[in-house]
DNA sequence: TTATCATATGAGTGGCTGTTCATATGTCGG
DNA sequence: CCGACATATGAACAGCCACTCATATGATAA
């Protein structure tokens, strides 16, 4: 309660909370919990990649094995089979096997219509 | 047109290209442009990040200047600044003088709903 | 079984990125 | 002018991440 332990943060508070002190107690109740915050801040940054971002397009045109996406993308098996890894561990794709192949789809409609959303947003 | 040139590559083809080579061909075609695709996992990257993320929602409800971001935050005001100005550089916030203060707020309604749909995905 | 193809995975590495610290710029009040 | 406050920015550093290489697992065919 005591004014000494605010004034161990350097400048934490404005002086005046560019009038409007009570906005900003408004906003700090109206957060969401940190978890929700840190789940989707993780989807995003697994979006968040050149390649993986590739894949999904590739992906939302057809259920597709790791050899075909190898081709498609003209990369590493290797670096396709971590990423598609990162992806499954988003529970974003998902796979299932189809004799020595591993056929790999989205997992959820919910992200076919983000990736449509930020596409249209890049191109205003 | 040569076949050399494809054998440099170790195994960008699978043999049989899993049944449907029509398949991988037409998927082919359809990818969009490398710029696109690069532009929307930039988008998607810079909201994936946690402290990026918290800044976005509190801008959802209010403009709002830097000290009251650093306050909401509890976070350093140079942490913040900084990550203001990747927000900024990807034309996700802006800003505006008054004063001594720079108030921020989000610059465009379609990322509220990029957010939006993040949060509708995470909590299922 | 052995050989080959398809995929997964661990280790190693270079590059990127978020934070801190220090400092610079800019604005207002006195 | 000066001091105090608000914000921006550059450098340095630590942690993370995507790729490569080598190798392991698994499945099919002969």
């Amino acid at each position: 309660m005591s004014g000494s332990e605010m004034k161990k943060k350097e400048a934490e508070l404005c002086q005046h909370t560019c009038d409007h002190p009570d906005v900003v107690e408004e906003v700090r109740k109206a957060m969401p919990g940190e978890q929700l915050q840190q789940d989707v801040a993780q989807l995003f940054k697994v979006l968040g990649d050149h390649t993986r971002i590739r894949i999904l397009n590739a992906l939302y045109r057809s259920e597709l094995c790791v050899c075909d996406l190898t081709s498609i993308l003209g990369m590493n098996q290797s670096a396709v089979s971590h990423q598609l890894r990162v992806l499954r561990d988003a529970r974003i794709v998902r796979s299932r096997k189809k004799g020595k192949n591993v056929l790999y789809s989205l997992d959820d409609s919910h992200i076919s219509d983000l990736i449509r959303l930020g596409f249209e947003h890049v191109q205003h």
